[in-house]
DNA sequence: ATGGTAGCCTTGCTA
């Protein structure tokens, strides 16, 4: 089962490489961030004649998440818990073949010195809250998207010079590992050790020639579907693209679940001599 | 060199 986690940065203007990218890549489920429409005008007939159910939580401008999938999705959950008041379309979950996914779109943060700092450590406490009782479920989970978070400075191409940077910032990245403490795993780095590989590159300055970029897309795995990661791989392909979103699909497979059954040897025969 | 790019349905905001 392919999962894979893509900030689109508009699904209206990104409509001919999301179509491309599902025939070529064909993902089981995609978890699409940033959308940048309302529910009702998402582009969903051109998904839907690729064999693609789609899900999605958008808004006017800003934000918005979806879900695209091969199988019908399960029991649909939209919007974080936790803020009443929370107006921001960043969260959607929903069942495949048993695994709960996530499409996550956490918020970036930036400017820190102003009240958009505490709105995403506020939201990345109630997702530490949502993954927990997820956790507790023990089916598997993939918690996937633009968590807008560098894990490390490893992920970051110039870290001194964004340390200050709410992606970056010590509180944002405890807060990360607060999640991944409770016992769920960041698929990419289990798989690959070499630092500097990235998923964002910013469209100013040259970013994405320069391989100058960022890894903040990510996909967190519950104990049940870390044990059937058998890959994880970030596609360059669409981002090297004319028009191309500032961000690169990530994926991960989880291999199929496997039996409890141990197939023992028989018994020693014989006995005492 | 204090810039640069992209998408919104705006003439600034967000990233």
């Amino acid at each position: 089962m392919k999962i894979a986690t893509w900030n689109v940065n508009s699904v209206k203007a990104r409509l001919p490489h999301v179509l491309s990218w599902l025939e070529s890549a064909k993902p089981d489920v995609v978890c699409l961030q940033e959308i940048k429409c309302q529910t009702e005008d998402f582009p969903a007939l051109e998904i839907k004649a690729l064999g693609y159910h789609v899900e999605a939580h958008g808004q006017r401008s800003y934000n918005g998440v979806a879900l695209l999938s091969r199988e019908e999705p399960k029991d649909v959950l939209r919007g974080l818990a936790g803020d009443e008041t929370d107006v921001q379309s960043r969260y959607i979950e929903a069942t495949f073949s048993g695994v709960r996914v996530a499409s996550i779109y956490l918020p970036n943060g930036n400017p820190v010195d102003t009240d958009k700092y505490p709105y995403k450590l506020g939201w990345m406490k109630r997702l530490a809250v949502r993954a927990k009782e997820l956790l507790e479920s023990e089916q598997p989970v993939v918690l996937a998207g633009d968590y807008n978070i560098c894990p490390t400075d490893d992920d970051v191409y110039d870290p001194v010079g964004w340390a200050g940077d709410a992606l970056c910032l010590p509180a944002s990245r405890a807060a990360f590992r607060t999640i991944l403490n409770y016992g769920y795993t960041e698929a990419y780095r289990a798989l690959h050790k070499e630092p500097h590989r990235y998923s964002f590159w910013d469209y100013q300055a040259g970013r994405w020639h320069k391989d100058e970029g960022l890894r903040i897309d990510h996909l967190l795995l519950s104990p049940q579907a870390a044990d059937r990661l058998v890959a994880c791989e970030i596609d360059k392909g669409p981002r090297a693209l004319e028009k191309a979103s500032d961000h690169t699909p990530v994926w991960c497979e989880i291999g199929p679940a496997q039996s409890l059954e141990i197939n023992e040897a028989p018994p020693p025969s014989g006995g005492f001599i």
